[in-house]
DNA sequence: GTGTCTTTTTGTCCAGGACAAAAAAAGGAG
DNA sequence: CTCCTTTTTTTGTCCTGGACAAAAAGACAC
């Protein structure tokens, strides 16, 4: 027996939400307007997806993250959508993300995947290892995930490992650290954490003392933890899908219910760039510039 | 300024989905069937809830999960639910979350908490800090959180802080393990991953192959990554508020779609009990159970 | 180019009805 | 009295089709 006979090729509108993050409102309304997808219904009435309409969906939502608006995409047929998906692949060419290292990827090859990141780790050490490897290694993993390269195990397989291995080079740094106190987390909508634990180790690779919350904190519970915490920095992370407006206005509200004495940095490739000019708040471009940043707090303090 | 003023205290019926986890649907069907939360509207007929309405709701959510009844809760005035919530709280003494470490998770102490780790972990050995600390105070930690005791910074904090401990420890076992090779994940629904993590840390104390996918796993990508890691084992962790039916029926299928010489461990305090008796599903009641599960495991192959 | 205004597109919200799934209550057998 | 099955009640999710706010694109002036 195989997956589609015992999980059934036919989804309702609550499976379909959850596996392609299209609200169910968003799903009826594309039927109503666009005519696709339109799903058998059940016998009392329900939608009922197949799995190619479903498949269908998820390439929409990629091309969807590259730019492509709904209108066009949803009146095109099938194959049409396949030629701009492979049209797509075929003007990248990732990088880092080859040979030795995306065939461990794929093969989930723990052992292959450690050794790498020791042998980069020796040669540069571990602020390098971030910046020249993991960093970068990152972009070319969402862009090959976009196309389509990469599946779903072997991106988490990827974050499982680097989790792993950073937060194993963080358990044996030395305590306590030294001021700036940095207090990190995300907004509620943000919940990627990988961003922030690169940052975490950065910060500890400078002797700071971090205190890290994970993703997902609500505003009012950064305040009191910066309170608790005693912090001197707080420290935010946005991954790239993160609406920019969002993000400008999740901001403003913590700049303005923090006491001013606490400073306040964003980065990650979603961190909104007109934040800049905002008092008390600073822009991180790039990870490799929070050692200055670090060095510059101390010269301030 | 206060965070009042800067995120207005009129929340729309998104965000307090966000905040809740009741969906819109919900919220809306409460109002029309129990009069309770009646928000005010906008200019436009939208539903705004004030502060007072969603701290209500998360306190009616709060009681939900022991067990109450939407219909009687949501017809109770504030001050019943206040005495419900504190009626419960003085029943309760937790065992391991008080004194020190109760100070620690409140106060944000890193060192502190990780001092308390490594202390039992030289007294305790590895296995020993997982079954007999941190397992327990999970499930303190869990209980203290619904009666709210503990705030949403404290369990981040501590989650945060469990995860680097166990992924130091990860990242210093020798490689490459023996068998039984292990693939380590859970269902889509299901986005705990600390439960995963432990028993990551208590197969690779056996010596065993690890390869964790992270939480929130499609049934069909278990399949092709058990292939692909050419696993012997898939193991997956259900948390306490999985729902029984979802996990019986998620399994079941993945049971189906895996091939027969490949078994299957399941565990946690979400973790169906009738599973017991399916063929070729395991059913881990404790985590301490492990090791014996993986010697034999060894002496039948 | 760069900013401002207008139009189009797109996603989210609404009402109120329906019914499936879960939980509680009732009934019945051992 | 306990355990299992059936009925009733409760509760959450889905439906339709209309409306409109927010975002994006296009038009236009500078």
């Amino acid at each position: 027996m195989n997956i589609t006979a015992s999980s059934p090729s036919l989804l309702n509108i609550a499976a379909v939400e959850r596996e392609t993050g299209l609200l169910k409102d968003t799903l009826r309304v594309w039927e109503r307007r666009y005519g696709f997808p339109t799903p058998i219904r059940d016998d009392a009435g329900e939608r009922l997806y197949t799995r190619e309409q479903v498949d269908r969906l998820r390439l929409i939502c990629r091309l969807m993250d590259q730019g492509w608006r709904p209108g066009k995409l949803l009146a095109l047929p099938p194959d049409e959508l396949d030629a701009l998906i492979a049209a797509d692949r075929s003007t990248h060419t990732p990088t880092l993300l080859s040979g030795e290292l995306a065939a461990a990827l794929r093969a989930h090859d723990v052992d292959a995947l450690r050794r790498t990141f020791q042998t980069v780790l020796l040669e540069k050490g571990l602020k390098g290892l971030i910046t020249e490897l993991i960093a970068p290694l990152n972009v070319d993993i969402g862009e090959a995930w976009l196309r389509g390269d990469l599946g779903v195990p072997d991106e988490h397989f990827y974050t499982e490992q680097v989790q792993t291995f950073l937060r194993g080079a963080l358990a044996s740094y030395p305590r306590p650290g030294k001021p700036p106190r940095v207090l990190l987390t995300t907004l509620p909508e943000e919940e990627h954490g990988l961003g922030l634990l690169m940052v975490e180790v950065m910060l500890s690779a400078e002797g700071a003392h971090c205190c890290s919350l994970g993703p997902r904190m609500p505003l009012t519970d950064i305040v009191r933890a910066a309170q608790t915490a005693d912090a001197d920095v707080v420290a935010l992370s946005f991954s790239a899908a993160f609406p920019a407006r969002q993000a400008l206005e999740g901001l403003r509200a913590l700049r303005a219910s923090l006491p001013p004495t606490v400073e306040l940095w964003v980065g990650g490739a979603g961190a909104p760039a007109r934040i800049r000019g905002e008092p008390g708040v600073s822009l991180i471009r790039d990870i490799a510039e929070l050692p200055l940043g670090v060095s510059d707090w101390r010269t301030r303090h």
